[in-house]
Formats: structure tokens, C-alpha cells, sequence
DNA sequence: ATATAACTTCAAGTGTACTTTAAGTCAACA
DNA sequence: TGTTGACTTAAAGTACACTTGAAGTTATAT
């Protein structure tokens, strides 16, 4: 009965599979956040449960955590289920901060919109010529 | 009858007003992006109007324009109405940028929320102390 | 057998967006 | 009138997240 055997891949493999370069797997290994498994001849290989791992990190990377702050995690989480409080802290930290910048955005892309739209009026001569964005957005109520 | 006078801003209080620093208001004029006035001994000063437009880029970069995109948007803008189409066809290609950003970070949130969830069902024991992420996410039908 | 492609380490370089420093000028208040 | 704080320029420095280069080793295909 054969030991069920896990795809190992290579650095440039495991790059391709998670959308990163091999040279910032690298640099991510240097940082802590991935720890790869090692042939006798010292090159990487990667498993099947990396490729999860690293996209989970690239996800919180995504919500705003810096390589530091995800430093801090993996070294929380390699402490074990003891240091969860910590990790959950974290999280929510990162959530809170996450949704005020998402708050913001959403004002951001609002005034994007309405200046698109000025301008797609101000060619189809919809608008008065005239008109400026200042007023435009006060017409609509958007202020700021 | 007196000419209308407009408030008159120093560097460092139109800092305060626009929620920069006096440096990176410098800087933007380096780069092209603002034009104060200035008084006779050199000193810069800003108006009520300069306000807005400062405003109005920081939106503009708050949807992922860069210094150098937001540069072109103002070249163009100094050079007329002739440049609309231009201006136009930039703002919908950020537009579209931001909207793919902004899809993938809402999938960073949700995953960012999923943890945070499991953690607290952990910790409540609400949730099998042993069924892990990945098989928590397969569980909400929440893939990746 | 040999070429080439991918891997290794370590150090230096890059791009973006500021921030800080240095050296000096000017304005406002006690 | 002096001192404190804000202004001026130009250049150098910083932080972050990679990216690239150099010099060498190993694996794979012909």
C-alpha cells in the first residue's frame, strides 16, 4: 500500500500557481510568511497545502496588512491556539481599518463617476456648457 | 464699490485645510499638479478654489490615479476643452481599474471576515474545535 | 556530452510617494 | 528690537515591497 503521495512543486512552478514571482517567494521566505520544504540538494519544493496557505496570506495582504503585520501572524500562529486572542485582535484591527478605507473609496468612485458623467453630459451638450463640477455636484447633492 | 476679496491661505494653513502637509503641497507643485499664487516677497498663497481642485485630486488619486496619470489629466486640462476626449477616455480607464480592484477586495474581505468568524466560533466552541479553514470556507460555499 | 533552463545565495538596485535636512529669509508679537 | 515661528529652495533621505544582477550549481532535453 503506497504512501499517498502529495504533488511537490517547484519554486517556478509554485510562482505560476499562486500568481507570484519566484525571486518574491523568496523574499517572502526571508520574511518569515512561507516556509518551504527542502530536497537533499537544497532546492525548494512546494505541496499542495502551500498553495492555500500563500493564497490565504495574499487575501489579508489584500485587505491592507503589511508584510510586517502578516509577520506578526505567522509568528503568532507557529505559537499555536494559545496566541488565537492575539491573532483575532488582529484581525479586527485589520477589519476596522479596512472598512473606513472601504468607506472612503466608495466616496472616491462616487466623485469619479460624476465627473465622467459631467464630462459624457458636457459633450452630448446634455449639461449646460457652462455649468461647472462645483454646481454639477451641488445639483446632485454630492457635496465636497 | 470693493472688489470682492477672497480669503487668502498660507502654505501651512491650506495644509491644514486640505488634510496634507506643507512638504507634500510643495511637491505636488513640483509635480505639476498645483499652481498657488504667490505675493510679491515669493511666499505662495491659496484660495478658497484651490481648495477644491486639491480636493478634487486627492479623489482622483484615492481611486488609484499615481502622480504621473494625475499629471496628465492636468497637463490636458491646461490645454482646453480640446482635451475633454482625452480626459474622458483616462477617468473611464481608471474607472475600470478600480472597479477590478475593487471586486478582488471585496473577496479579500470575505475572507478576511470568514477568519475572523472562525476564530470566534473556535474560541466560543461553537464551531468543531478541529474543522479547519478550508474546510469551514467549503462548508459557506465560499471557494479560494 | 553538452547546451540551456531553472535553480541557489547574497547584495544591490528600483519605483512611488513622500519626508527630512540644511541654510537662509521674512513676519508677527512682546 | 529681538526672538520665535513660518516661510523659501534644493538636495538628500526614507519606507515599502519588491526586482535585478552576479556568480555559481543542478536538472533536463537533444
Amino acid at each position: 500500500m503506497p504512501t499517498a503521495t502529495t504533488k511537490q512543486y517547484t519554486i517556478g512552478d509554485f510562482a505560476r500557481a499562486v500568481g507570484l514571482t519566484a525571486p518574491t517567494l523568496r523574499y517572502y521566505e526571508d520574511e518569515g510568511l512561507i516556509e518551504p520544504h527542502r530536497h537533499r540538494n537544497g532546492r525548494r519544493y512546494y505541496e499542495e497545502a502551500d498553495i492555500n496557505w500563500v493564497k490565504f496570506l495574499l487575501h489579508l495582504k489584500g485587505t491592507g496588512m503589511s508584510i510586517s503585520e502578516l509577520k506578526q501572524y505567522v509568528t503568532w500562529r507557529a505559537q499555536g491556539d494559545i496566541t488565537i486572542p492575539q491573532r483575532l485582535a488582529l484581525l479586527q484591527q485589520v477589519k476596522q481599518d479596512f472598512l473606513v478605507q472601504y468607506a472612503e473609496v466608495q466616496r472616491h468612485l462616487q466623485i469619479l463617476n460624476d465627473k465622467i458623467n459631467w464630462y459624457e453630459e458636457k459633450e452630448a451638450g446634455v449639461t449646460d456648457a457652462d455649468e461647472s463640477f462645483a454646481a454639477y455636484l451641488d445639483r446632485l447633492g454630492h457635496q465636497e
